[in-house]
DNA sequence: CTCCGATGAATGAATCTCCATTCACTCAAG
DNA sequence: CTTGAGTGAATGGAGATTCATTCATCGGAG
């Protein structure tokens, strides 16, 4: 009985979806097979088809079904309140900390995510700009409670501090999880956005 | 007499890579042929493999000799001395700038690299490492003179660093370079890592 | 209650296309 | 004549996608 029947249960396209996760961050999206990623949902080959269009179509759904996951997640860990400056430290230590919840997923969107938004015609990435979103609010609101600076650029500041922390993820994942265990980087990186490189009161010679 | 003859002036190499990388930056690594870049360059398919092991192979000659240049330039420019925070706005200066002069190959570099870091067994990307060590000898430079703060963990300082310049990188080639002129970005960005985001003097909590 | 045809989810072998790589051959130069 | 760089058509393998087929389930008829 637990077998066959039309749509046995209603999770196969779930179970597609983590199996591809899966490959994909450990073989690359060119590197993986369908058929690969059938076996390891439990399912023929055909069936994906049933499901998802192709199988660029198959890493599009990934990415912003899964995506959509992450920042409804992070949203409502902020949302619990505390200044501009505690949410950037929250925003960090959480996005580090997916490597260790989520290492799969955050894999493929490391690796896959560029080529996919450089290469696929006609996708935009939306969850990952609402992502940046996220920071974008927090900076905002540090402005407003005057704890940030008013003349800072929000929209290339928040593509810093992504691609920073995106750049020591993979840092963390390609040294096979050995260097600089998350939670250690994410405390550094807080403090180096927040208070810069230098000693302070340095002069820096502004301009 | 220009056209056949064995090694005809012995640019054929060079100009196979050059075509790579143009090629490799429009479609990427994998949806390029072999045939397409064999064209692109003016030599037969075969020609390609008395030069180049595989494809693979290619690519990867691609990221060291191209990096290698890339990395012995900034060096002779920062070579002309000035005080590390000069040199560290040098450093971003050149990394932003090179889209302009190279988009080709800054293109192939940011999206390619991680795909093959990550699933090309045995391949490391020296080339890579020194020009993250460019940053950290900046760095430790800006320690001894004590403008930068002796307490910096570098090795995650220039891993932040260079994935906030990439990423900016990124944007400014995926707007279809309409957005963040490199120029006005790296002031930005500089200023961004230097400085932090807060205004100066505030209470940040640390620890 | 039982039987039967309809439905459509699921299957997976067969197909179809694509492309990296090979290699028998060409020919300029020494 | 010999050498070997260069050629490009042919090959072989891979893998995405298709589709004829299977079979559990369901609803209506008897």
């Amino acid at each position: 009985m637990p077998r066959r029947g039309p749509n046995n249960g209603g999770d196969k396209r779930d179970r597609i979806l983590r199996a591809a996760v899966k490959i994909f961050s450990r073989n690359g999206f060119f590197n993986s097979k369908v058929s690969e990623i059938a076996r390891a949902s439990g399912v023929a080959d055909g069936t994906i088809y049933l499901y998802f269009k192709n199988k660029d179509d198959l890493l599009i759904s990934l990415f912003e079904e899964k995506m959509g996951e992450v920042v409804a997640d992070v949203r409502r860990r902020l949302a619990a309140g505390g200044s501009a400056i505690d949410k950037l430290r929250i925003f960090i230590e959480n996005h580090m900390d997916l490597l260790e919840r989520e290492s799969g997923l955050v894999e493929v969107i490391m690796v896959e995510l560029r080529q996919s938004t450089k290469f696929l015609k006609d996708y935009t990435p939306v969850k990952f700009f609402e992502y940046l979103e996220v920071i974008s609010d927090i900076l905002e609101e540090g402005k407003r409670e005057g704890a940030i600076r008013p003349d800072l650029n929000v929209s290339v500041a928040r593509r810093a501090i992504f691609g920073a922390l995106d750049e020591l993820c993979l840092t963390y994942v390609l040294s096979g999880k050995r260097k600089y265990h998350p939670s250690v980087t994410a405390a550094e990186v807080c403090r180096l956005l927040l208070e810069g490189l230098c000693v302070p009161g340095a002069d820096v010679g502004k301009g």
